[in-house]
DNA sequence: TGTACATCAGTGAACGCGCGTTCACTGATGTAC
DNA sequence: TGTACATCAGTGAACGCGCGTTCACTGATGTAC
């Protein structure tokens, strides 16, 4: 059953890219490597063949989420971001949305080589945003960096609460909503 | 082995208060019932005698934590409870801080029982806010619920993201910063 | 108030189960000649 | 280019272990008389 170089190399990428999508929707703790590896449809012994552990996995996986996250806004529009950041899809999108906000709560008790990653994202995703001001002409000064900072913290913690609530209730929109206005309308 | 009928709600209640510091310490998965009773003082088979599974503690539990913070913050000055909030100290005591910071992410992951009480947690917190915003003697307007709202995505975030930033790294400490003087600003 | 009995909070061994990980095996790929 | 052999990605059974939960048991509490 032995396999190309090149398909063993796409093998384990497409076991990083579902890892990265069942860890946002199940968290670290709700995803076995038996449930990845059919997920990703082979068989769990070879999850061994490509990583050392579970856990060495668990930073790859994140770091696949802010890269796909990065691809994604590469050529979007600032607003329509922010936009759809904030918007009932994603909210509703674990799976597909944003790694900080999915998975910000399980990193916080995973151990510095996983923090490290999402340190590295929370950066990106803050360079993702000075491209942004940029676009809509707004100049830089020394408080730029302080207002996006200020931002993504706003814009995850809203996620991260509405998603807390219960998926038809009023105040998981609200709170959408709310942040949007009020982010879309700092930003402007 | 039996005790008083008063003793027996205490013990359960010391129970919840245990759990309520655990999980947000772990997160739900990462306290097996075994681990709660034993840090509680007990042995894991009563356990069954005061909860019907581990799920039915999670939504009390929770309703514990949230129920600590507005007792903790009732006579607190407002611009203190939010410094406070933002500081290094709270970021580094997991157990006893925000329930909101510390398990919306999983919260996210339960059922809509747990939800629901994290919905009326994040209603305690906007009154918490409410009395803050009276208290500095600000006028309400329609607006005031969105800008408290606003104002705790801001706090819940900046924390998390901190919290997922390794310990002693620079980004955990800046977000923190800058969100505090951007909040307390706003606030003034 | 005193006595006999039912209750039930807490104990600790035991249950089935799914977890992360290991391992002997397979057989197509890659390599040495 | 053709042949013989080593490699190693993937398979699937098996491992020890800790999980949530159950259960027979204990013995002080609470109650009926």
């Amino acid at each position: 059953m032995k396999v190309t170089k090149t398909q063993a190399l796409e093998n384990r990428t497409h076991i990083v890219e579902t890892a990265s999508t069942l860890f946002r929707e199940r968290g670290y703790d709700g995803v076995s490597v038996a449930d990845l590896m059919a997920a990703a449809g082979f068989t769990h012994g070879g999850f061994y063949k490509h990583f050392p552990s579970k856990a060495d996995l668990m930073a790859e996986a994140a770091a696949c989420g802010f890269s796909q996250s990065t691809a994604n806004n590469a050529d979007a529009d600032p607003a329509t971001i922010l936009k759809e950041y904030l918007s009932r899809k994603h909210r509703d999108a674990l799976g597909r949305g944003c790694t900080l906000a999915a998975l910000s709560g399980d990193a916080a008790r995973q151990p510095a080589s996983v923090k490290k990653t999402f340190a590295d994202g929370i950066e990106s995703q803050l360079a993702t945003l000075e491209r942004d001001a940029a676009a809509s002409g707004q100049k830089e000064s020394g408080e730029a960096r302080a207002r996006r900072i200020a931002m993504l913290a706003q814009a995850v913690g809203a996620l991260v609460l509405s998603r807390a609530c219960p998926d038809d209730s009023a105040l998981a929109d609200e709170i959408l909503k709310v942040c949007r206005a009020r982010i879309l309308g700092d930003h402007a």
